[in-house]
DNA sequence: TCGTTTGTCTAGCAGTGCTAGGATCGATCC
DNA sequence: GGATCGATCCTAGCACTGCTAGACAAACGA
């Protein structure tokens, strides 16, 4: 059946539209202008058609968290995999955090702040949020110290991230020293 | 001018239970249903006797921000002082944190999550926001560490216990062992 | 007693997420 | 080939949001 082949293929592409119209628009102007009325005119459908791709807007919000998970893994690896001591690649790891948080402050409010319907910690997370996890876990569990549990290790310094990165970017905390924050969290947190 | 002073008097009343009912609606079922309109039927007066006291919603959320920041500074201040040494100080500070924001998970947010319009991190800081990092300063100055600024201690173990206590509420961190995440947190980055 | 000011309310605007019900198009069957 | 029927999509509308203009009444000063 070629012609149900080539529907079943046009609505996964609709669908992509529809992510990555929701992503640009919130990066542009924020999650607030993303709107379904917004949105649909972007991807040139009325409002319905994106309820037949989601169950409403925070589906929308969760596909475009999992579309970054995956990305925010591709660049904390590639950012690890070009140092050479454990330490060296915790703090490229938490650059490259940083870095993608500042660049992709709408993706990253998708999968960290918003709700976005996600299940995390659990079994059955999504498996992009757990290879995201994974790609803090094996640059951090060489440093998290004897006797510390890897994951949980990996858990704090994932918080103290994001921390720095939400706080920092509500302009909570001062735009100055920003990276020598970095440092010092970094240096405290890797194992004696 | 007795009535003016009345008059006053009952304006300030009136701006508290605004303050008070919006806290009570946030806490109960979240800021989403913290609507003019139900604020207004809250405190029984039309919705627009709210702008006569708020530019807007914001600036609403803004209020019950520093009124938490007191209480916060105040159950910070209460935790440290049952401590005796420096250690001792700095563990009950961070439980008291991350029990609070625990507590009062609204007023939490509008300190540091929502948008309440006020400026942080600047000269001109609302008093009450100075003196509930003042109040985080005190302890922590005391474990900072030689040649590391007190300020940016306070800021990135901060930074640390929001991640934790945003990621914990969100049900992004496993619901178990919060308390060993603490401890962890807690023992790396005091100075050694 | 009569304006004037102050305070409050009713009514409404433009926008939100979401949905019911009708129209239209294309694939299928006689 | 033409009728039928199901999938697909859109128009219109619901109940709600934050916020405001303009009417109205009560309290005030002259």
């Amino acid at each position: 059946m070629s012609v149900q082949e080539r529907k079943k293929r046009e609505r996964a592409d609709r669908e992509r539209l529809i992510v990555a119209a929701a992503r640009e628009i919130a990066e542009e102007h924020g999650w607030d202008a993303v709107t379904t009325r917004r949105l649909s005119e972007h991807i040139e459908y009325s409002q319905p058609v994106l309820y037949s791709h989601f169950r409403g807007k925070r589906e929308i919000i969760g596909a475009v968290a999992l579309e970054g998970a995956a990305e925010m893994a591709a660049a904390a690896r590639a950012a690890t995999s070009a140092a050479d001591t454990p330490r060296a690649r915790v703090t490229a790891l938490a650059r490259a955090y940083l870095g993608f948080a500042e660049s992709n402050p709408a993706v990253y409010d998708a999968m960290f702040r918003l709700d976005g319907g996600l299940v995390f910690a659990h079994e059955d997370t999504p498996e992009p949020l757990k290879d995201a996890f994974a790609s803090l876990l094996d640059p951090l569990g060489e440093v998290a110290g004897d006797g510390v549990d890897p994951a949980m290790f990996t858990e704090v310094f994932w918080a103290s991230l994001h921390g720095l990165a939400t706080l920092g970017r509500s302009g909570r905390l001062p735009k100055a020293d920003a990276e020598r924050r970095t440092d010092l969290l970094v240096s405290r947190l890797i194992a004696a």
